[in-house]
DNA sequence: TCGACCTGTGCCATCGATTGAGCATCTTTG
DNA sequence: CAAAGATGCTCAATCGATGGCACAGGTCGA
């Protein structure tokens, strides 16, 4: 037997040559053999058999690095995520890995942590691996990312954030932004009897979503005939804390400040919920407020706290379906959320 | 220029060889000046720097393929985890990546969605791309996974569930359990007059956590002095559904239930408040409940839930110590968690 | 002036899988 | 019975990076 430990000491991992001698054939009919195109090469059936069952005792697994190497084709393809840290991306990244490997690809996800020099490492990273795209996700330049894996010949394309160079698919930030703030202004007039605007908490002032999500706000003050505050619109940054001291700060230094609420996101959310619980204990039975993503939880926190859910399902499927179709526009792709609430 | 793109069409990746021509050397000088050996090679300060520069202009990137092919060392290293959709898996995640970075490492992340079909696949993927070592994290057949990678001369590691076959991290569940249930129950007989032992939801009755977390779980009735209701223990999966429809039928079906809840992971407590909030609307203000898990926004959403927090720096600490060390035992390490409530 | 030694570099085999080309045997056909 | 074709397999080059070894030219001490 060739391939064993002895002594705790690992011998080198079995290649097709060994497997070529143990089946008394040459490497090249074992290749063909286990990459499945032995009938084109006419090998016999029995052969192939033979091969087939020594791979499976020694426990062979192919080497990709060579294979890849060889075919000039790795089949990896990579994906670039902000954080963990809430439902959204979670389930982007349970959804792509399922698709990707369903098309024989392999998929590598890495985490950024929102900084832009890792997202640009890793993506450096990603082209030296070989990936055949790139997924840039919630990235804070997209067109960065853009440029160096198009320098490598490599496509690249942006989901939830829009770059101007390759193809987009995000949520209908302004659409979804609409909506649910004419529900929570709605909510506000005939439950609370509140006939006032609301806070806008979280986001990058900087960044597309928010941008559009601010516009769909103003928006549907508009269409409710509410004059917006401007001095109530705190693009303060995702995290949780963040929006905690945002809201801390608001209401110590803004006078006649609203009440009700558009959160951007599940974590800014959960500032938001630790001011409240700490700072304004009763608000959520005193004005409702909107989020922009959703989490099960918030569902069962307070029936004030409206959401809308992204369509993360739909999102990928037309990322896909461009990434299928091997799209290169800048087009961008803009899939309204669902509502969760009422 | 050798690297280019003429009419969309993309021109082959720039390899050594064309910054050797480039630079008027050979492909051996290029290596070493980009792999920072050249120095042992003895090649002299201006063609390193000459070399750096035409690869910089080029946007050069290593073909880590061939690399690891020649080098017979990959830099991969794999992890196997089951779902994003908690905050723990979700902080697993993001902190095994970046220790991973930290130490030169490419970490490459598969969800399982707790299938143990795709657990097997995906450690022979890894194996495949010859990754240097798999952590298996809250795998359902971590010793399987052990077996396959070993047979390739891989060493695994497991987090979260224990195997017998290598070393293993994870959260001292029997004295987190224990001392979670006695404070459930305490709550229960201080502020609810109620002297009743709890419902157990959630996890698998043939897991490892979620039979230590029983066993716990009856230690801290035994403290207490009340008699654990037997049944009452449902180890009904983590699904959210399985907790929600496991309660129905509790309610339906046992006489003199119970009403606190002892819940055995975020997910199933989405379930358990789903049902609470449909059937028993006002249990919280009547009973506390505890949560082996953390999320913060359960923080929030009732001071009668007490959960505890898995303590996943030092457990990852701990998983690296024995990387780091090439750790091969079948060790178990057990790190207490944190409480999150007083 | 000669060998010993150092400097700076290039040559080429190698990692493992793949694949075009080639080469024996056999089978069929006119 | 010979030529043509089918069958079953092997050879060897190749993908890109790496590193042992060789080699040319220079320096230095005896």
């Amino acid at each position: 037997m060739v391939h064993c430990v002895s002594d705790g000491i690992p011998t080198k991992r079995t290649t097709i040559y060994d497997l070529a001698e143990l089946a008394g054939t040459s490497a090249s009919a074992v290749s063909a053999v286990l990459n499945g195109n032995w009938k084109k090469r006419r090998i016999s059936e029995k052969l192939a058999e033979k091969v087939r069952r020594i791979a499976d005792e020694q426990g062979y697994a192919v080497n990709l690095q060579a294979s890849a190497l060889r075919r000039e084709r790795s089949r990896i393809v990579g994906m670039i995520v902000p954080m963990y840290d809430n439902r959204y991306f979670g389930s982007i990244v349970e959804k792509f890995e399922q698709m990707a490997r369903e098309r024989g690809l392999f998929p590598i996800i890495t985490c950024t942590q929102r900084d832009p020099e890792l997202e640009v490492q890793a993506a450096r990273a990603m082209l030296s691996h070989q990936v055949e795209f790139v997924v840039a996700t919630g990235a804070t330049n997209p067109d960065h990312i853009t440029d160096i894996c198009k320098a490598a010949g490599i496509a690249t394309f942006n989901l939830d954030l829009p770059g101007t160079k390759s193809p987009s698919v995000l949520s209908d930030n302004f659409g979804g932004a609409r909506v649910l703030t004419r529900q929570v202004l709605q909510r506000n007039r005939d439950r609370f009897a509140r006939n006032e605007p609301l806070v806008f908490v979280g986001g990058r002032a900087v960044d597309n979503n928010t941008i559009e999500r601010i516009r769909g706000f103003r928006a549907a003050h508009d269409d409710m005939g509410i004059a917006v505050r401007e001095d109530c619109i705190v693009a303060c940054g995702y995290a949780a804390q963040k929006a905690e001291q945002a809201l801390t700060r608001l209401y110590k230094t803004v006078p006649d400040h609203p009440h009700g609420m558009f959160v951007n996101s599940t974590i800014s959310l959960e500032g938001v919920l630790r001011w409240i619980k700490k700072e304004q204990p009763d608000l959520l039975q005193t004005a409702a407020i909107g989020c922009f993503d959703w989490d099960p939880l918030v569902d069962l926190l307070s029936e004030n706290i409206l959401m809308v859910k992204q369509d993360v399902a739909t999102m990928l499927d037309a990322l896909w379906q461009i990434i299928d179709e091997n799209g290169t526009g800048t087009d961008v792709i803009q899939i309204p959320p669902v509502a969760t609430t009422t």
